[in-house]
Order: C-alpha cells, then sequence, then structure tokens
DNA sequence: AATCAATTGCGTAAAAAATACACTTTAAAA
DNA sequence: TTTTAAAGTGTATTTTTTACGCAATTGATT
C-alpha cells in the first residue's frame, strides 16, 4: 500500500545534552571522554541516541539520568543539528538540550565511571563534530533565559549569598554587575526568602544567607519578565 | 561490526513550515487541504520529508520551493515535535521551520494546484496533529524577533507607507501602536529611505513612500538590538 | 585593648528611555 | 469654497536605568 511515507529516507536521531553547572569556580559543563569509534578518546557533550518507546524530552531526562543519577531536572530543547556529514559514520540529526544542575548534588561516582568531568566554560576543550557549535548555542539561549525567567534554584545550593548569587549572574552574562543596582533588581522579582542565618565563610562580618521562595520562583517561571542587568 | 550505532531505532523526520505573509487584512499564513491519509482533506501546515542528500535547512526551502516557487527566502528553525503518536501513520518526528514572505511575489498558480491558501492567523482553521501548537509557537517567536530584528523587508512591497508599516507590526504583536511613537522608534532604527513619491491610494492628502536601505536593513540583522514598541 | 583588614549592607541623584497626548496640514471631492 | 479624511509633527511627564560612596561589622593581629 503506497503513501506518502514510503518512499522516505529513515534516519538517526541523536539528542546532545549541554549540562551547565555553577560553583566558585564559575560556570561549568559537563563532558564526556567518548569511548568509541569515529573520535573515541575525544571530548564530547553528553549524548544518545531516541529510542523508539521515548521522545525527546524524555530520551534527553534519560540520558541525563544515565551520566549523573540526577532526575526531575528541567531540561529544554535547543536547535536541530544536521548537517549531512556532522557524523562520519552515519547520517545523524542531532537535537541539542540544556540542563541546569547544582554541581554538588549529582552523582560523583556515576561521572567517573563513565570518564565524564566538569570543565570550566571559558576553558572547555574542543569538542567533537558540531559540538562547539551547540555549545555555543545553548550559552547564548541560557543568557536570554537569564533575562526572562529567574536562575539560580537548579545551580546554587540551598541556602546561598547575595554575592553568589550575584557570582552566577556574572558568571551566565560574562560581564561585572553593580552589587548594589543588581540586588536591588532581583529583589524587585519577590522571589528570594532572607534567612536569620548568616555565612560566616566569606568574611567577618558574615554574610546573610537566602533561600528561593519555591513557590513565587514556580509562579516567575511561568510568566516572562524583563530583567535588564 | 557492532558499534554504539548498530541497536538504534531509525525515525522518519519531517519538515512543516509555518509561513507567513502581510496584506491590507493583516498577518496571514499558507495553509494546505491535505491530499493524503491520514486526516486527507483537513488543514495542514506546508511540509515534507528530509530527503538523504539535504540538510533539514535545505529541506525547509525544498519545500517552501515547491509550494509557492519562491526561493531566496531566509528560514529560521523553531522546533521539533517528538511526541510518539503525533503522527498515527509512522514514527516522526517534525521540524518546524517559518519563513516571511511577500504575498504578492509567490506564485499563485501553484498554491493554488496544490489546494493551498492564505488564512488570517487570527481565523486559522484547526490543523491536524500538533500543528496548531507549532503555529503557536511560531507566533510568538516572530513576536520575539520584532524586538531584536528589523523586520519588514520580507512581508512589504519594495515601497511602503508607515501606516502599512505600522499595521504590519500590529498585526504581528497584536496591539495597538501609538503611531508618533512608533514612528520614532522605527526612524531611531535608520534602516528606511523616505522616498520623493506619495502613495495617493490612502488618502486625499498622500502619504510619503518609504524603502527599506538594504545594507543598513541587513547589518542591524546582524546585531541585535531592543525594540520596546 | 586598640587597631587593622576585608567584606557586607544600604540609598540617592542624574541620565536615559518610554509613554501620553492634540493640533495643523494637505488636497481631492462635494 | 467648503468639507472631509488621513498625514504629519513635538513636547512634557513618568518610569526605568545607571552611577556612585560610605558606614557597619567582626575576626585577626599587634
Amino acid at each position: 500500500m503506497l503513501n506518502q511515507y514510503s518512499a522516505v529516507d529513515k534516519v538517526l536521531l541523536a539528542v546532545d545534552c549541554i549540562i551547565f553547572g555553577f560553583d566558585k569556580d564559575g560556570l561549568k559543563i559537563l563532558l564526556i571522554k567518548r569511548d568509541f569509534e569515529p573520535e573515541k578518546g575525544k571530548w564530547s557533550l553528553i549524548g544518545g541516541f531516541l529510542r523508539k518507546e521515548e521522545d525527546l524530552n524524555s530520551a534527553a531526562i534519560r540520558i541525563l539520568n544515565t551520566y549523573t543519577g540526577l532526575h526531575d531536572i528541567y531540561m529544554e530543547q535547543l536547535h536541530s543539528y544536521s548537517e549531512i556529514d556532522r557524523d562520519p559514520v552515519e547520517r545523524t540529526i542531532s537535537v541539542s538540550y540544556y540542563a541546569l544542575i547544582n554541581i554538588e548534588n549529582h552523582n560523583a561516582e556515576l561521572i567517573k565511571n563513565y570518564h565524564a568531568q566538569w570543565f570550566s566554560v571559558s576553558e572547555a576543550p574542543n569538542l567533537i563534530f558540531d559540538h562547539n557549535q551547540m555549545l555555543r548555542f545553548a550559552i547564548s539561549r541560557l543568557r536570554y533565559r537569564t533575562s526572562i525567567k529567574p536562575i539560580g534554584f537548579e545551580l546554587l545550593p540551598e541556602k546561598f549569598t547575595m554575592r553568589q548569587l550575584l557570582e552566577l549572574y556574572e558568571a551566565i552574562l560574562s560581564k561585572e554587575l553593580d552589587k548594589r543596582n543588581f540586588i536591588s533588581k532581583i529583589n524587585s522579582l519577590d522571589i528570594l526568602i532572607k534567612l536569620d542565618e548568616k555565612d560566616m565563610q566569606s568574611s567577618r562580618k558574615g554574610s546573610y544567607l537566602y533561600k528561593f521562595d519555591k513557590d513565587k520562583y514556580e509562579d516567575k517561571l511561568l510568566n516572562n519578565f524583563v530583567l535588564n542587568l
């Protein structure tokens, strides 16, 4: 029974994940040393293939879970890459996703087994195929996202100082921000709860710890805003 | 020779195009009456399947050309849709693209042959599969694009009045704009050339015609700006 | 006990951008 | 000549963004 569907060339569909984390040294990404050909031994984004029984979002979530042990992580689709020879072995289209995770929360054992490693975004090694391009695109999307959605819950420890939050934003935007203006803009979002507790690591005076107001944070996630930092 | 690539489920990859046009009645999209099963006879975005010898951008351009006769049209990839049963016949992942075209320039013959038709965006019929969702997403992306890139070249005739440009923006954003503020904001972009010629259709007084300064327009395309209308 | 050092915490003034708003001009039609 | 319908034009007000500096705190040092 002929139909429009018959003459078509099927393809492999891959998912590649740009996994962002943040620690005292700044914004990082999780990369993996590829353990199969081609390009075995080179650095690559964390990826896998789409399976019959899942959609792309599920595949991205499965792949993230495989390499980090994490679940319930929000991921967002970015772009599809389809150059004919992007993968020399077989025609493969790849859909990129990004995730934001707290570096402390993932399974360190797991990533070691997979020869995965965190790299500063600014010092990332050269990546296989078109993964450099994927990474650049992800960074620019992350910057954009920062201007319309709250960010931080995913990347910071539960309790954090204003300075940590400021440095997170500075790392993402890669520019310096004025401390006072930053604080008043963040406060105007009304998503932080100031705790009665101080972090004494960073200074003699100590600085107040904050946490996100989960409900308000999630409300804000639903409605875009403009945050001009 | 076993490798990581062997166990994988290949899929069909489709491209669906949201084709925007603009005329005196506002913002429109080009839809097609589907002439094969499933959902034969229902309205659908214009689509096709990715072929071996092309990448997704080329496929989108080919599909647009097939139905409109147009070429050299800028298209932008939007999103990939991968719900398992989105197409009931076979597992198909679809990548959406959008294009902006001048309604007057396309091949009317061609679209008639294909049972394609222009619809006001606000009066679009119900579409097959997840095409309604694709359309909504495309509209929101078009609005966003409007705020960071110049728009109009693609949608307006070569010479146009300020009112036409204003109405284009109003149609895209679906809100009223203040004429005077609009004009001064558009002028501040410095992409228009005021001609010594008037359009006498719209009023007794006649209104000046403008055209885009192609070079400046394209410079602006390369660099984002913020246009708050 | 006094001083030092490092970082936190806080507010205001100036500049820039966005918004609101109304009347005159023009030329064809009556 | 009067009428009519749309074009064309500028300013004051409000809001937002930016720039900027100093006092408070406290552990460490002398």
